[in-house]
DNA sequence: CCGAGAATTTGACAGTGTCAAGTTGTCCGG
DNA sequence: CCGGACAACTTGACACTGTCAAATTCTCGG
């Protein structure tokens, strides 16, 4: 039981490490060092568990869309695609690190099949949500591509910092409106 | 006035060798070393004229809102905000380099005056072409965060590769299908 | 023509990711 | 109980990065 090595689950607290880290530094300035440090193990450990830099990225964004599914899940439970909108871009606010690195495929082994698999659930999640708006259509409708980019351009733009304060100030009141009010025209 | 004795306009060169080196490599592995080699000169050159790497950036961020201004207001002078909507995502395809920097916060000098006066340009080109739309309202109308909103995030889920090839294969018309048949209730 | 001042280079420094080799812990078959 | 195999982790090194200070090179106005 030397101290020296670390007898917890190691790769837990790197990637909570990680999460913290770029939770105060931003994704651009991440250290795989920094993150080695914070967990108290040398800063070569988190190759080992990870291989790569962008695969302790990986292993956050996997976690992040395992999260993601889950909220929006629990948000479409009751049936309402306008609640899963909301929970979209309060999942990006509340998330930030995790969604921060998310759709960054150049960070990230895109390879990675544990990933690719969380990936294609929250989507499955999500184009679930928009096919019982739009009838029933198993594929993505135009109507789920437009809804999918709505509220991601909005957390996007929000996460930006591009809104005025009227809108960036209650922005889950903003999103609920929006979503409420548009529609799609048949034809 | 700005003739250098390296040869012609350096600071030009060198945010043209920033933006190669950006379509090449993506903005995480870009090196200022590897620009100012592009650029025939010494790794401490960029430093000079633009104070640091986010100068840098921040100058080519200035140089795409500017271009990106001039697409959306070339697209809005038939009073159709569809094209705009599809300017926007087609300057997101065709300038890669610069959009990927653009709306990154963390990379730039937000307090730079050049990057916002071309960034309020852009915007308020963005704001006239959605007040056109809903009436006249000076400020973001609800309506124009969600075009805003809209158009954005299928740019940047489009880029990052979220979208099926029978999306992702023309871009372009799925846009404008989408930009077309969406509508706005009034309450 | 020359000296001031700007543009650029040179050299150094701490920090980064990644690899190879060494060290330390764990566990299991005898 | 024990020895050795195997995984987890550390140590040390390497090339590369951004940034800064000092030295150099060019330009131009007097």
């Amino acid at each position: 039981m030397n101290s020296s090595y670390h007898h917890g689950d190691l790769r837990r607290a790197l990637i909570d490490a990680a999460v913290e880290s770029l939770g105060e530094t931003g994704p651009s300035a991440l250290s795989l060092r920094a993150v080695a440090k914070r967990a108290g193990v040398s800063h070569a450990a988190p190759a080992h568990h990870f291989g790569d830099k962008a695969g302790l990225l990986t292993a956050v964004a996997t976690e992040g869309y395992g999260r993601f599914a889950d909220a929006l899940e629990r948000a479409g439970r009751n049936g309402d695609f306008v609640d899963v909108g909301v929970a979209y871009v309060r999942f990006a606010i509340d998330n930030r690190p995790y969604f921060e690195i998310m759709f960054r495929p150049e960070l990230l082994h895109e390879d990675d099949p544990d990933l690719a698999r969380a990936e294609s659930r929250s989507r499955s999640v999500l184009v679930r949500g928009a096919a019982d708006l739009a009838g029933g259509e198993p594929s993505l409708s135009p109507q789920a591509v437009a809804a999918w980019s709505m509220v991601h351009g909005f957390a996007e733009l929000l996460i930006g910092g591009n809104f005025p304060p009227e809108v960036a100030g209650d922005p889950e009141a903003t999103v609920r409106k929006i979503a409420t009010r548009i529609r799609f025209d048949p034809e």
